[in-house]
DNA sequence: ATATGGCATATTGTATACCAAATGTCAAAC
DNA sequence: GTTTGACATTTGGTATACAATATGCCATAT
């Protein structure tokens, strides 16, 4: 399953034109949410040029792209360097991240529709598959789809982009977190409670669950990253 | 009074060197918030580079930066052309900042000092000291002012920079609608409220009236649009 | 008159070479 | 041991060339 599972799904209408320094920047995204760019690695540009076999010039531009999604930064004559967020960083970010998927699933309430109530269960009971096999990856990425489902039934470009923005950053310490943690399928019991508060389009019970779900999340995270930190 | 009046103030220590790029999506930037490149203006390269006397590869740089903060957007083939958000994207950008400042408050709450507070009251008499002079110019920017001052109190990065983010995308529009709006000094009461919930550090109150303020923000800004929409 | 197709021109996308400035390293001098 | 200075490496920026694409125009066909 990859990142882009949509698209074995959905046809697309429009033919995707990507320019060089977007594929470049999703690309090295990418590398840097699966830990191929470790943070603290420093990019070299010309190292980078060879690999990919692309010119400077759209490095450039991608890295320019990373730095303001905050995966990167860019000092000056220094180059670029993979952005290594401390545990206060972490923490703050995943407290931004639970009001902004609060404030989606009080929207949810109101917008969303029974064909992805029922989409958002399926992928509920996929989950709980995914954890019985012991198959944590899957359960991962299904736990991410189920959220983004539901910033989707919101239909706020706005709260769409700060969050996709928000968990590219975040992406990388979950996923490793995940894969540590030995509380890893915990969060079961709070999606039985996400999708129950749904279904009765109860906005501010789904809005106070969420904000909590993302509580307990950084509570997994920092448990992780002490015990990475020695 | 200019956009960055703090630099009449604070001593900085350091030197600040940016590159190039960045000073150009600086000013690139301000000319958009400025409204000297209006939205749906087409930026040629060739002519903003004969401009600012600079070469491409710099400018290019700046308009990724540019593009992914959602100022202008970037068509292959086709350049850059600042984006013109319509009504419902203002409507949705402002409800996530509402989202955002009620969040920002429940914070400050917690963790705002009394200088802070003294800082946010004496700005709130200057506004309204430029209020009575019918100064609209100086009263639009004391209240941003105070909303950032706000967001500081609240000690996330995470936050401010979001907030940054959506800001600058607000700004011009917001502008215009503080010159052109009747009832430009309507918020000077919601404003009453703010200062007085933080003194209280009543967290839910501000959260509260914040969430409100950008509401109420929302209708003044739609009646200019409607208007200007003919 | 409208539509189609093709051409010329302008602009963007990418590659490359080059230089200046900044950084890091390492050895010599004190 | 610390400082100084020369050197190699890397990045920041410019200039330029060329390819790919978009745009506008005109002639032709219907």
């Amino acid at each position: 399953m990859s990142l882009d599972t949509e698209l074995d799904i959905k046809q697309t209408k429009e033919i995707v034109r990507l320019t060089l320094s977007e594929q470049i920047s999703n690309r090295l995204r990418d590398m840097i949410i699966q830990n191929q760019l470790a943070p603290g690695d420093r990019i070299r540009e010309r190292d980078i040029c060879l690999e990919l076999q692309v010119s400077r010039t759209p490095l450039r531009e991608a890295l320019q792209k990373l730095a303001s999604e905050g995966l990167i930064e860019l000092v000056p004559n220094c180059g670029a360097v993979i952005s290594a967020p401390n545990p206060e960083e972490i923490a703050d970010m995943l407290q931004v991240l639970g009001v902004l998927e609060a404030f989606a699933g009080e929207r949810a309430c109101a917008l969303v529709t029974q064909e992805e109530i029922n989409e958002i269960k399926a992928l509920q009971y996929e989950m709980l598959a995914a954890f019985a096999r012991g198959d944590r990856l899957g359960y991962f990425k299904l736990n991410q789809r189920i959220h983004l489902a539901i910033i989707t039934a919101a239909r706020s470009e706005t709260l769409l982009s700060m969050h996709t923005r928000l968990n590219a950053r975040l992406y990388r310490i979950r996923y490793q977190s995940n894969l540590r943690n030995e509380l890893w399928g915990s969060a079961v019991s709070e999606h039985n409670d996400i999708l129950a508060a749904l279904e009765e389009r109860n906005a501010e019970k789904l809005s106070r669950v969420l904000r909590q779900h993302l509580r307990s999340t950084w509570e997994k995270v920092s448990e992780v990253m002490m015990a990475e930190d020695h």
